[in-house]
Parts: structure tokens; sequence; C-alpha cells
DNA sequence: TAAGAGATACTCT
DNA sequence: GAGTATCTCTTAA
């Protein structure tokens, strides 16, 4: 099960809690990538100063002001991928949904030859990595990912503890615990 | 095993 | 021109 619009259309931080234990899928010709969601960020608008939508539109941001339930691809640290959902209720002007760690499922082998190491533990736990797994790029920004295309995410496992934590990398609003994650071992 | 620094290019001011 | 929602390697203990 694909899910739907309106899990997006609710409160940015609920929806980073609720997409922990979901299933990722990237479709690459006919092969398929798939992991277990196991690490999120919440970033919300303009309330929250650490969130690329914190200031006005720009040509970057404004998908972080669109429709929800869309991909947000960008670059930084000169290397690197992020991988976003968009995801905010209707008061909120903006808000997007960090994807920072998987669990791989399905297609290890083409991820461990994508990152060039052999630790399944260590191959898709950062968002970076992840997007180099699974060969996510700037081609992959503003894709509907609540239609089964070349990325999408549906029900996967209900996770047994979520542990919160302070985002990661970032020097503003670091009192607000909006990073979820769960152990493996917590899966079930 | 922990800590520190370098790589590297895009976006906004 | 400065800063960045990161990763990996090197070094040292």
């Amino acid at each position: 099960m694909i899910l739907k619009k309106e899990f997006y259309e609710r409160e940015t931080i609920t929806v980073a809690k609720q997409l922990i234990g979901k299933k990722l899928t990237r479709k690459i010709k006919n092969l398929k990538l798939t992991g277990i969601i196991t690490e999120t960020e919440a970033y919300r608008g303009r309330d929250d100063p650490a969130s690329h939508a914190a200031t006005n539109l720009t040509n970057r941001n404004q998908i972080m002001f669109g429709p929800v339930g869309m991909s947000y691809v960008y670059f930084t640290y000169g290397m690197y991928f992020m991988l976003n959902v968009v995801a905010k209720s209707k008061k909120q002007n903006a808000g997007a949904v960090l994807i920072r760690g998987i669990y791989p499922q399905d297609g290890i082998k083409i991820m461990i030859k994508n990152r060039g190491m052999k630790d399944v533990n260590k191959i898709t736990n950062g968002p970076g990595k992840l997007t180099m797994a699974m060969n996510i790029s700037m081609k992959e920004n503003n894709l509907n990912l609540t239609k089964k295309s070349s990325i999408y995410i549906s029900e996967g496992i209900i996770p047994k503890k979520i542990k919160k934590s302070p985002r990661i990398g970032i020097t503003k609003a670091i009192d607000k615990k909006w990073n979820f994650s769960i152990m493996s071992k917590d899966y079930f």
C-alpha cells in the first residue's frame, strides 16, 4: 500500500515520526531497490530557523511551499544529495521531512556496488549515503511519491520504539527534538 | 575508537 | 564571497 497524499497533509513533525518503519522504494529500469526508513528529521516553515523555508521563497526551497507528497532533493557540502518529502498541515506555509537513513531490503547487491563498501549496516545509514546507494540526484527532484513511479513510499513495519533527538548538522534551533530514529533491533 | 580535518560545488546575501 | 540538513580517511592513543 503506497502512502496517500492525506498522510503527508498533517503537521510535519507528526509525519516525520510516522514515516519511521515505512518502506522506501526506488526503481531504476527493471531494478528495484527498497529499504525500511530508520531515521527522519522534520523541517518546518517560517517558524523554524533551521529550515531552508525559514526565509522567503527561492529557487531551491520553493518545493517546500508546494503540494505535499512531492520529493525535495537538494545538493549540499559540494558532494551530497539529500532526499526530503514535502509534508505540512494546511496551517503551515511550508515543511518537509528529511529521510536520513534506511535499512536495505531488496537490491542490496546493487546498493553495495553503488557505495563501494560491503558493510550492509553502513551503506545507507546517512542522508548522503542513501541517495548515493539508490542513485538519487537532482533528476529525482519534485517527483510525486504518492504514485507508483521511480520513487515512492509504502507501508512497512510497525516500529517498537522511536527515539527522539535534536537534529543533526544544524546550528539553529538545536533545542528542538525533531529527529526520529529506530535501531534495527527495534523493528518488531 | 575517537577526534579532526579536507573534499568540493551549489545557493543565497 | 561565505556558509552548508555530510562522509571518509588519517592520526593518535
